[in-house]
DNA sequence: TCTTGAACCTCTAGCGACTAGAGGTCCTAG
DNA sequence: CTAGGACCTCTAGTCGCTAGAGGTTCAAGA
């Protein structure tokens, strides 16, 4: 039996958090000691790892709550391949999103020469979209 | 002189965004009609315009008003430019932990054969990083 | 001039995924 | 038996908005 601590240094999730996940109900309500501390077997720590590595992977509570549910009763691959499907397409959205937003970036600091006294080119391209190459 | 809503339309901030911003001090308190509603001159207009568009690039509430700030009295360049460069750099390591997820969760999701009535591998591998191949 | 209805006003509460703090109780090693 | 670290609950705060309630103002058409 591990307390909420030794399940805190075993997963690197922290102790309100794992307090937190059994509030929303993602983690399932905890055994009790005498004193009424929280009281976890490996069943707890394997949910709890699995929770920690999703999240560690980007996944929302949400997809991690309909996985564990899928792994709970009978595991429907497809469902399961699903989530990580549109999981996936997101987080490359998010990369194209990113590079986009970098090589705007990158340009705009270029624009100024740091001459003293006169207005910064950056300040003003931040103004003003027209500056820009692309969309965001 | 615009309406809040004239405002959003030029800039596509929605509306409550706008006296959201006002409210934690970003846009300045605007004048107001006779009837008590907000009326935005040329300068107010400038102001969301440059608010927009470095939302749209990624740059934090805070880090705008900073910049503000910079634009508002004397635009030091070198500041502006070192809140640019924090955020650049900012976007590469978010672009570069997105890629180490996107490698691992394409990779994840081929493990598993689909057979039906089989455990699901997808579903096992994301409750055991030591399927993993880097960290995250 | 009057009427309609869209746009405006303020205020509060909610989202996701936690984090921080207050004020109190329990557990365990020495 | 005692000290102090780990635990408990509860509330409120973070960021950047968004939604809703309930009420007022504005502007165009009759």
């Amino acid at each position: 039996m591990y307390s909420i601590g030794a399940l805190s240094d075993r997963t690197g999730v922290k102790v309100p958090t794992i307090r937190y996940y059994e509030g929303i109900g993602l983690m399932p309500e905890a055994g009790r000691s005498a004193g009424n501390q929280r009281r976890y077997d490996g069943r707890g720590l394997e949910r709890l790892q699995f929770i920690a590595h999703a999240r560690g992977l980007g996944l929302s509570l949400e997809a991690i709550r309909h996985l564990l549910e899928l792994s709970d009763k009978g595991r429907d691959c497809a469902d399961a391949h699903q989530i990580a499907a549109r999981h996936l397409g997101d987080i490359r959205a998010r990369i194209a999103r990113l590079q986009r937003l970098e090589a705007e970036l990158a340009r705009l600091s270029e624009v100024c020469d740091h001459a003293p006294g006169e207005p910064c080119g950056l300040i003003d391209a931040l103004g003003d979209h027209r500056q820009c190459l692309g969309d965001h």
